[in-house]
Order: structure tokens, then sequence, then C-alpha cells
DNA sequence: CTTTTTGATGCCTGATTGTTATCATTTGCC
DNA sequence: GGCAAATGATAACAATCAGGCATCAAAAAG
């Protein structure tokens, strides 16, 4: 058993049991008739076995060889189907993505996006985990997922981002309260209001930009209650524990006893961004990725708002000094 | 596309692999480091996909690496397991018997012979065709069946055989028939009594044996009726339609209105026999042969009656016209 | 800053594979 | 029956390939 089985010699094989004739055999693989001989000779002596009972003039299988052959047959196409794979992977058409996400994303592109992925690359398989945006920077830099949906704006050093959604902010109002008359509301209307808020440790980066637009209207939010997620919220506000400020993805949200009112002089935008490690880079990931940037309802959105996601933190000046943090901190 | 996928690369990957690590790799296989360098890198430039990230000082596989991994190492295995298939086979442990019966071997030894070689050998798949004799002889020639079970004595050119069965005669009698009060019945009785027989045309063997002792016994059967097989021979008898001869085997039958009876006055023995064709021999048939020349009950018999199945080839002269006979032309 | 560890490279040697020439045997043809 | 064609086996030689040794470059360890 030295070079048992080598694949070449498999190869010459197969070809002398199709054929039954060495010579042909040796046309076919392009190869001189001696080189077959020796190389079934060194097979048999190998496996210490007799494949081709050759009688003069007359070449046949014996059961062992047809077991072999058989075999042979079935593991060359499974060389054929691994180095197939193999590439495939390489190029990213089979593989694995672990996508981390929010509250928000779930409820505003991801859904179309995974949809479109999925079609493109089938054999991808994708791992979804909820978590919140500090979590999955920091399972993005233990590498336990690949792609993070996180509530921007990023500027994480050693990772990059791309802009997938960039939303106003809603009112969510218990359907009784007074301000619902309002088919737009403004936001210094909330002043005094109890606010019910996602928890402070875990909804850091939203609430970083709710905080920074009552302070620019002049008013510091007075939270009441804080709720795990978004359907805690929506809860919570319709028991009329007080009101909530959303994103647009919101509307995606149907609860009876709440109601969703635009502001009607805040322009201000939270961006929820794909973000990644650029190095290690996984093929699968990559194709993730350029899904996501290509998009068209993405590219839409990007350029309607060129600078967005990406530019500069003043962008956000108009509506006063809420620079403040820049998440650098996150994690 | 040269040396795609050889084995031995593939081994050496499988290491590098499970090791991550050159060094250790190359000690587990042997081999000095610089082999398995080339090796990778050969392999990955054969399949144009890199398989291991090696950033100096640490090594891990790509997303591509890890695909072949996997296949490799199912590969390997398939390959061990099909020498092993192949050492099988060689050996005659796993692999095809088509085997030819007639009414009176499967009402003889037969079936404790099948019971017996499934015992021993149950990866060999055995398939059972009933035939008569003459149609064994001739699917052996064409092996279409690789071992026959037919009615002796056999004297065939190019074939081997070996008796299983050596049976005494019977009379078959309505039971209503007179000569069922005799404990055993003298042939000479039998002298004008309509006989039920098979069909000429496939029981030949069988009936040379019938005409012989009745010759024998000074008298000419009167055949007045011709059934299809043992089951319509015993049907007729039952109809009060006349008398028959059997084997032994015959007790084996148990039918409503019908007596067996031995005969008191004859020690003619019809052998069944099994028979084959010794060149291109068979792993599995090989094995099964043995089995039947095994077997404790055969042994017995064959020493019981030790000349009775090899005499006399003249026997069927007498009705002539039997099929082929020789085909020594057989390939 | 030196030492150790790791993987990569270049060159040489031995093993494996392929080719050519030839043989023995069988089949087919005249 | 003899001769030509075809088939697989064998020997000798040549080309290619894989392994070993020495060494290098880079990074981690001390």
């Amino acid at each position: 058993m030295h070079r048992t089985c080598d694949l070449r010699y498999m190869r010459y094989f197969i070809a002398v049991a199709e054929e039954l004739n060495f010579r042909r055999a040796a046309e076919r693989l392009h190869v001189a008739q001696p080189a077959i001989s020796r190389a079934i000779r060194e097979l048999e002596s190998d496996l210490d076995t007799r494949l081709l009972e050759r009688t003069n003039r007359r070449v046949e299988l014996t059961d062992a060889g047809q077991v072999f052959l058989e075999g042979c047959l079935r593991l060359a196409g499974d060389i054929e189907t691994l180095i197939d794979d193999t590439v495939r992977a390489r190029d990213g058409e089979i593989g694995h993505v672990r996508i981390g996400y929010t509250d928000f994303a779930i409820n505003g592109a991801l859904p179309a996006v995974l949809q479109d992925f999925r079609a493109r690359f089938p054999e991808v398989s994708v791992d979804l985990v909820h978590m919140v945006t500090a979590t999955q920077l920091d399972a993005l830099r233990r590498s336990e997922i690949e792609v993070g949906f996180v509530t921007g704006p990023m500027a994480e050093p050693g990772l990059e981002h791309l802009v997938v959604q960039n939303e106003r902010l809603v009112v969510v109002l218990p359907e009784t309260h007074p301000l619902t008359r309002l088919p737009a509301v403004p936001l210094g209307k909330l002043a005094g209001e109890p606010f019910v808020t996602g928890q402070a440790a875990h909804w850091q980066h939203f609430l970083s930009h709710m905080v920074r637009i009552c302070h620019a209207a002049g008013f510091e939010p007075r939270v009441v209650q804080e709720a795990y997620n978004s359907e805690g919220i929506f809860g919570l506000v319709a028991a009329n524990m007080g009101i909530s400020l959303h994103v647009e993805g919101a509307h995606n949200h149907i609860r009876r006893g709440v109601a969703i009112r635009p502001l009607s002089d805040c322009d201000h935008r939270v961006p929820t961004e794909a973000i990644w490690r650029p190095d290690k880079p996984s093929a699968a990931r990559e194709r993730f990725i350029e899904t996501v940037a290509g998009w068209p309802a993405m590219q839409e959105e990007r350029n309607t708002h060129p600078a967005a996601g990406l530019a500069t933190p003043a962008r956000l000046d108009e509506h006063g000094g809420q620079r403040n943090q820049e998440a650098n901190e996150s994690v």
C-alpha cells in the first residue's frame, strides 16, 4: 500500500475497465500503452487483488474489479464536485455568513436585502442573530459575526461600514393622546411629556440621537420607563405609560392602541449601517456586502442623502450642538 | 489542473489543516517541511484558490480551505472503504450470485444451504431463478447464472458439478387408491396404471429416470396427463387423474387428497447436483460452492452413496432430442 | 537586541512515470 | 497451414516530479 490508489492510476483503470482494451485506453488517455500495463499491474499489486482478467485477446473485469470500478467512478465524480465546491467557496457562492441586526434593521431594509441575497446565493447559509449595536461591535471584533447592522453614525477604527438606511424620527403616541389630532407633531410639544425608551445600557446609540434633538429643541426628555426592545416600548405606550420617539421603520410595527406621527420640524436622521472587519475577508461576506451595496433602494437612499452615512459628524449641526459622542467609545 | 488533487497532496493538506502548522504536519507525515510548503503551494495553484491564510506566525483555513478539507476527509474515508470493499469482493465476502433451481432442489436441501450461506456471507446478494434442468444448462453456458441446481446425473463437458442430494423414488397416489393400503408399493403393481407426469419438453431429465425404472420392471408407463410443475402433478393426482412417481422431497409437499408411498423393490436414485462453469471463477460463487460442499447433510449423503451421482452418461439417450447438449461452443 | 520559531526558496538526488523498441500469443485471412 | 495484424507484457532509457538539505526572511519571545 505505497502509492495506493493514486488518482492518476484510478483514471487509468477507469479507462481500461470501460474500454476493456489496453491500447484504446492508452489512446483515450494520450499515453503509450506500456504505461497503462504498468499502472494496472502496480494497482493490482498495491491492492493485492486481481482487477482485470486478461486472457490473451480478451480483457474482462473480475468481481473485485467491478466493485473497484464503481468506486473509482464515484470517487472521480466526488472529486469533480469537491473541486467545484471549493472554487465556488472561493467565489463566495457557497459558504456561510453570520449577521447581527438591530430592531431598526429588521424593521427596515434588512428583510428585503436578505431575500435578494438568498435569491442570488442560495447556497450561502445565513445566520441571523439579534444584538444591540454595542454587542455587535464586540462580536465583530471577536469574529463572532461577519457583518453587523447597527445604529450609526459609525466611526469605528478598523471597521468599514456602509449606510443602508437613514430614517427620520417619528413620535409614538397612545391613540388617545391629544397630539394624535395633529398630522405632524412639533418637537417642542413633547417637552414635559413622559418618555418611554429602550434600556439605557443597550439602546445607547439611539438614545444619543434622541437626547440630542430634544436638547436642540430646548428640553430634557423625562424618561419614566425603560423597555427591553421595540416591542416593549410599543406595549408600554399602548398602555398609556408615556410617549416615545422611534424611527420610520416603526410604521412596520402594527400595534393596536398606538398612533405614529412624523415630526413637523425635525429633519434629523438616524442611520443604520452595515459594518464589518476589512481584514480576514470571507468570500461569502464579500458577496453579501456587494448585495447590500447594490441594493437599489439603498443606492437611492444614499443618493437622496449623499453625505448622510459617510461624511463628517458635522452634518447634524443644524439641529444644534449634538456632536457630543460619536460613539467612538461604544463597545 | 495538472496533477489536480493528487491523493498524496490531499493527505498533506489534511495534516496541515488539522495541525494548522507546517512543521508539525511535516513531522506527522514523516517528511521534511519544505515538501509540505510546496505541496500546498501546488495544490493552491492547481485549484487556483487560496486554501490557507498564512499570516506569518499563524495559519488558518480560508472558507474554500474549509470546504476542501471537509471534502478531503470524506474522500479519504471513501477510499479506505473502497479498498476494503475491493478486497472483500476479491475474497467473495461481498458480491452477487445468480442461482438456478428446480422443484426438486427447492423441496430438498437448497433452502437450508441458502440459509447457511446468507448467515456466512450476509453481504453477498443471491438471485434465485426457477428453471428446469435444460434451461439451467443453457443459462450456465451464457453465464446468465453462476450456479445451477439440476436433476442429474450430469456429465456435461466443460462444467463441474457436485451432488447435493440423491433421492429414492416414491409413488404419488390419490388417497382413495387401493395401493395406499400397502406401506410400500412394488414397482410392478404400477404397470397399466394411468401416469401423470411433468411436461415432456421440460421434465426430460426426471422422465428419463422414470422410464428407465419402468422398463427395468418390465412395463411401459402409460402417460395420460402432463402437468407444468410438481404443484400441477399433485393437483392432478388429487383429482384422481392418475398416479405419479416423484422424489422423496415430495414429502415436503403437503397436499390434501394425495398419499405418498415408497417403492418396495427399487433402490434407484435421482441425484440433484450443483453445477457451474469452472472457467471465469467468481469469488462469491467459490464461497457459495464451498458452502454447498461443506454442508454436513450433503457430505453425509455423498458418503452414504458415493458413486451415485457420477455414473452413466448413457442414461438420457433413450429420450434423445434434448436440446443443445455439448454446447462446447460456448465462449 | 538576540534568540527562537515559522514558513518559503534554491539546489541536488532519488523515485516515479512515460516513451520507444521488442516479444509472445492469439486471431483472422488467404 | 502459414502469414499478417492485433494485443498485452517487458526491458531500457529519458523526463518529470517529489523529497531532503541548507538557508533565508519575518515575526514572536525572552
